[in-house]
RNA sequence: GUGGAUGUAGCUCAGUUGGUUAGAGCGUCAGGUUGUGGCCCUGAAGGCCGUGGGUUCGACCCCCAUCAUUCACCCCA
């Protein structure tokens, strides 16, 4: 028969990695909790239409990485390539939008663009995410960085930096755009022919090219953050002075801009050194427009989404092992079929009182039952056999140190339990 | 979507200028006297050499295509 293999892009995630992947999901449960936001779950699938205004029609995750399909009645639907979109309209659907703000959710969900896979970036993605409604003040930008903050710290990762930026608002953008079109026709001999055009429909992305060319000329270009306006720059001032005051480092950079439509003022990424050139492990910002954007009322947000993939290739680089699955206490070696069945008697017994119990399921030989309870790390194994079963005994051999003790077989379970405590 | 690299056993990799039955280490399984693990020893299983074409008397090796992985770009988590 022929094999049938999994669709790009993806991956089957097991042992070693799924102990990483589970340590992650610990932490930011935690983490978000004592942050005070509460978890969401929405659909993987949305109308088409809803990506297409939240995210942007002109982005290219909108343009050409999305997972569409046509359903049997007609409408559009699309994976969803982000987690954002979905959660603000639950909030407007659900009525959640007339609750005391601010509304503080996160989520652990998969999403799917179609893209060119490598380290750090497939089509099927999980990504942390945690939104803030209702909270203009840049006290809200903080705590939503702080939280990212924490969870990064609590895994333990060292090598990460956090760049925050300001793209202004409505009121100043438009401006500031102008300014910078002008200077980069200016220069526009030294750009790339992406560039030259990104110049006319997206301007901001020349400050992000790569083309060493258009890095000189990004460098000297005018920056946003010298053309805020009174009410955005405060903002950004203000926010920086809660980060000193709580000791979270960042630097100012003012070539993060973004790709999604929906950001306003602060943008942020905390960047992975060494993982690859996916090395953003988590961005964000805010984007005051979006709730209207998307039929609700005018109310201010901003959130951010994390790569579990791109946090394990992160933990891997700075050698954090997860906490690995719990060894077995007691594994049963039984010889014939009546100690079989008086082996499972116990085994049973103590996983009813929480206990990693195992016997042997597939019929070895003594010694490779041995083998076996070494192999899987036992802490004590259990050796019954037609002799012991008449006696109503069994020896129990401490793996460690070899000592073996012979024990009546009722006070089996309980001695176990009094070792585990 | 663009460009580069790679593809041999479950894993990590050897494989001589194209020449008969494709190898190692680790892992798996079974043994090394009668019912006891780790170390050591022995043996076994396990490969359409990614897939499909082509060149050749003959291809793991050369050529083309394709798929997958990977690196960089684009973009982004």
């Amino acid at each position: 028969m022929e094999k049938i293999i999994k669709p790009r892009g993806t991956m089957d995630v097991m042992a070693p990695d799924v102990f990483a992947w589970n340590y992650i999901e610990g932490i930011v449960r935690e983490t978000a909790e004592v942050f005070g936001f509460t978890e969401i779950k929405t659909p993987t699938f949305e109308e088409i239409g809803l990506f297409k205004r939240g995210v942007g029609e002109t982005t290219d995750v909108v343009q050409k990485e999305m997972y569409s399909f046509t359903d049997k009645d007609g409408t559009m639907y699309a994976l969803r390539p982000e987690g954002t979109a979905s959660v603000v309209r639950a909030l407007i659907e659900n009525g959640k939008i007339s609750d005391t703000l601010p509304l503080k959710y996160f989520y652990i969900i998969n999403c799917f663009r179609y893209e060119k896979p490598e380290a750090g970036r497939s089509r099927e993605f999980v990504q942390f995410g945690s939104e803030m409604f209702g909270a203009p003040s840049s006290l809200a930008d903080f705590t939503i960085i702080s939280l990212a903050d924490s969870v990064l710290k609590k895994i333990g990762l060292k090598n990460i930096k956090l760049h925050i930026n300001s793209i202004g608002c409505p009121k100043c953008r438009p401006i500031y755009r102008e300014e910078l079109v002008k200077y980069l026709r200016a220069n526009e001999s030294y750009l790339c022919d992406t560039c030259r055009e990104r110049m006319e429909t997206n301007p901001l992305r020349v400050l992000d090219c790569k083309n060493d060319s258009c890095k000189k000329v990004a460098q000297n270009a005018p920056k946003t953050i010298d053309h805020l306006c009174e009410e955005c720059k405060e903002h950004f001032e203000d926010l920086k002075s809660s980060l000193d005051a709580c000791g979270i480092d960042y630097v100012v950079d003012p070539h993060i801009v973004r790709g999604l439509d929906y950001y306003t003022k602060t943008v942020f990424e905390f960047i992975a050194e060494g993982i690859g050139s996916q090395s953003t492990v988590c961005g964000g910002g805010r984007y005051d427009g979006l709730m209207e954007e998307l039929g609700g009322p005018k109310m201010p947000g901003i959130g951010f989404g994390m790569g579990i993939t791109r946090l394990i290739l992160a933990m891997k680089q700075d050698g954090i092992e997860p906490p690995v699955l719990a060894v077995p206490e007691l594994y049963v070696a039984s010889m014939g079929k009546n100690a079989g069945r008086k082996g499972l008697e116990i085994v049973s017994e103590l996983r009813k009182a929480g206990i990693n119990a195992e016997t042997d399921l597939v019929g070895r030989s003594l010694k490779a039952q041995m083998k076996y309870a070494d192999k899987i790390s036992a802490k004590y194994v259990l050796i019954i056999g037609d002799s012991e079963l008449e006696a109503n005994k069994a020896s129990l051999k401490e793996m460690a140190t070899g000592e073996q003790t012979e024990l009546t077989l009722d006070k089996i379970t309980e001695y176990i339990i009094s070792k585990n405590i």
